[in-house]
DNA sequence: TCAAAATTTGTAACGATTACAAAATTATGT
DNA sequence: ACATAATTTTGTAATCGTTACAAATTTTGA
C-alpha cells in the first residue's frame, strides 16, 4: 500500500494536476504492476470509485503515456496494456496462457540502431512463445 | 519482379496452397516490403486483383502468420503490420511521419531472456523516435 | 464566494478485425 | 474429363477497443 502523498507529488512533479481519480488510477498501475488493459483498470477500480468512466481511464492513461509516467505496450495484437514502470526492461507474452512477464534488461544491453540521425525515445523488446508453467503442463 | 514459380513453391513448401490470390499477396510482401497495413495491402492489389475480398487479405494474412512465412508487427497502437522478412531484425516507428523503418539486427546481439524454463520464438525490438529527414526538418 | 478553466461523464461514432453463411473455386476419385 | 467433396472467397453484419463531443461536474484562483 502506497502512501497517495507520494504519488500526488510524483504526479505534480511530472506536470500533472494529482486529482483524486488519477492518484487511484496511478496507484493501481503502480501496486499491481500487472500490465493491465484499460478493461482491467476500469472494471477494477470501479468498486473503489463509484460512477468511473472508462472514458475517464482513457483520458488518464493518455495523459500518462504524454507525460511519460507510463509506457504504452503494444505486446497484443488488439489492445494496449500500460505499465508505470518506464525503465527499460523486457516483456514476454505467452501464446498459451496470455500472461505477460517482465524481465530485467538494461538499456545498454539493448544494440544501438545503425541509422545515422535517428533519435530514440522508446524501446521495447517483446518475446513471444510459453511461459514455463504451460510447458510443464505439457501445453505448447 | 519475382517469379511466381517460386513463391508458389516457397507457399507449398511451408504448407500453404498455392492458390492464386495468396501468391498475389506473398509478392506484395516481397517485393515491397514495406510493412503494409491490410488495407494497403487490398487497396493497392484491388487493381490487380478485381473482385478481392477484405476478408481474403484478413484469411490470407492470418494463414501466413500461423505458418511463419510472415511476422505481423505490433509497433502500431492501432493496426498491425505485415513484413515477410521472418529473420529477426528491428523496427524503428517515427513518431513526426509515421514512417516504419528496418534496421539488421542478429538474433545474438539481444539478449537472451533471462527467464528459466521459457520457451521463446519470436523477437521483437521496437524503437520509437524521429527519424532523420523529419530531424533535418526541424520536426520533433 | 464566485466565475473561469479544467475534468468527467455518457452516448454516439469510428475503425480494425472477426463471424458466418452463401457462392465460387479447387482438389479428388473414378 | 466429370461429378462430387473439400476448401476458399465473398459480402455483410457483428464485435470490440478506442475516440469525439457536448453537457454536467469539479477544481482552481482571484
Amino acid at each position: 500500500m502506497i502512501d497517495d502523498t507520494k504519488i500526488k507529488s510524483f504526479l505534480g512533479q511530472n506536470g500533472i494536476s494529482p486529482l483524486p481519480k488519477r492518484v487511484k488510477i496511478m496507484q493501481y498501475l503502480i501496486e499491481k504492476h500487472n500490465h493491465p488493459t484499460v478493461d482491467m483498470i476500469y472494471s477494477e477500480l470501479l468498486h473503489e470509485i463509484p460512477g468511473l468512466s472508462k472514458t475517464t481511464v482513457y483520458n488518464t492513461l493518455k495523459l500518462f503515456t504524454s507525460k511519460r509516467v507510463a509506457v504504452a505496450l503494444n505486446i497484443e495484437d488488439n489492445e494496449i496494456r500500460y505499465d508505470a514502470d518506464t525503465a527499460t526492461h523486457g516483456h514476454f507474452k505467452c501464446r498459451v496462457c496470455d500472461g505477460v512477464f517482465d524481465f530485467s534488461l538494461d538499456r545498454d544491453q539493448l544494440p544501438e540502431i545503425p541509422l545515422n540521425g535517428f533519435s530514440v525515445d522508446e524501446y521495447h523488446y517483446y518475446l513471444k512463445g510459453v511461459c514455463s508453467s504451460c510447458r510443464e503442463k505439457g501445453l505448447g
